[in-house]
DNA sequence: GTGAAAAATAAATACGATCTATTATTATTT
DNA sequence: AAATAATAATAGATCGTATTTATTTTTCAC
């Protein structure tokens, strides 16, 4: 009967609460239960919970007040590129085709640029990355979760090869978005997979042959692609809803 | 002679190592002192120390594990983008011109491609908001902090007329470079200012008529001449540092 | 000697009890 | 009715102790 119950518990409070606030479960603005029955009715003693607290208060969900208690923050303050945060709203339960299609956007203002810049500063081990994850995209094609690796692989190595921090911290916002859209979107039709390689496939020879002009052009046609898909999946989904209603 | 020093520690605690990390005062890969001791050399109890290690790892800058203690995470995993970092890394004591001109390269990716998307999404208040705030610009020229303010105001609200929650996220981005340009940058040069204030005007201007290529362009113009300004401040630092070597 | 298993160890992880500081609310006074 | 003082609720912080985990050292068999 230990009732000390191992580790990792502050991490798996933070994930606990911190989905919750991201489906909305606690609204904006509402008041969290007070210290000592949160912690008990998470099954964690005072301490664990604070760390927690403090951690999602770093992340700019909640904000603490002695007499007043713990509240939940305006959504439009939190930390949305938080690579957690982006994680919690990307739950397949709770996550809306909006959150899709708000990155896809982001996506589309990025990384075109992106890719132009890594065609002009690109050193040959960041070509080699790339290259490498273009290879194991196409290796992989067959299987699902190797192929979405290799595909946040080559988008991180392109997103690195632009040399800059700031742009290259995108490549959580850019996971988080094909991983959601391979739960989410897509059984794999054949010709769409196809595609999409040949897509990559340019992406990554124009950043290899510093073509920055093509980069930049190829990048946009990719993320075309990819958005009459998501178009397609929120259709899909639409479809689902009125069928279940 | 009060030991128990107040409130706000953990807070304090987290900006006090926050901006050693940022600073390289610790490098990456270093491992901090054990937890006691470094909650004793910083004058507060374990606790809160452990509160402020917790809220440093979630946003990317430390990592802990039993047995090997605390340890600088490489730099291309923090979380650039997380306000609190973007400030540490803008102390004025430390910032690198680099620093400025990473951010400000984003900067003239983002905006341009917000402004377009705002002078086709405002709303009647997101407009009100943005004429608002070029006023204010306007009111307080001879006032440094609150025409920086109301600069931030202005680009604040243009991300946020293109309603997409990750663009609107920015302007953490957008502020960290405007208030450390306003402390690093510049002696009030008249005619500069001049400039500046008129090609804000033409944005705003350019989203309350719905004109989404001026907006963007207007935008690209205004970033331009920020980076004129940013390079004859670099400029003036290298001669600075030329002049003290 | 060498390699593998076992023990010691050092660090973070977690708990619980207790005290403090702050502040919203309530009660009191003017 | 308004200003002020008392109250109580809640987060903030500390201390001490036990647990867990991963590394290092030691032991022991071969």
């Amino acid at each position: 009967m230990k009732k000390t119950s191992g580790r990792g518990q502050v991490k798996s409070v933070v994930d606990i609460l911190g989905k919750r606030i991201a489906a909305a479960q606690y609204k904006e603005g509402e008041i969290l239960p007070i210290e000592q029955q949160l912690a008990d009715s998470l099954g964690v003693g005072r301490n664990a919970l604070r760390e927690a607290v403090k951690v999602l208060s770093g992340k700019g969900l909640i904000a603490t007040a002695p007499r007043s208690g713990t509240r939940i923050r305006p959504r439009d303050e939190w930390n949305m590129l938080d690579p957690d945060v982006l994680s919690w709203h990307a739950d397949p339960e709770t996550a809306t085709p909006e959150f899709l299609l708000a990155l896809l956007e982001i996506r589309r203002i990025i990384e075109p640029r992106a890719a132009e810049l890594a065609a002009v500063r690109a050193t040959r081990e960041d070509v080699a990355t790339i290259l490498a994850a273009y290879d194991d995209m196409q290796r992989y094609q067959e299987d699902p979760d190797r192929r979405v690796s290799a595909d946040i692989e080559l988008h991180t190595a392109i997103l690195a090869a632009s040399h800059n921090a700031y742009i290259s911290h995108f490549r959580y916002a850019i996971a988080t978005y094909l991983k959601a859209h391979s739960k989410i979107g897509q059984r794999s039709d054949r010709e769409k997979l196809r595609k999409d390689l040949e897509l990559h496939h340019d992406i990554a020879w124009s950043i290899a042959r510093c073509k920055a002009k093509s980069a930049y052009s190829n990048s946009v046609r990719m993320l075309n692609h990819g958005r009459l898909r998501v178009e397609e999946a929120e259709h899909s989904l639409a479809e689902e809803a009125k069928r279940s209603a």
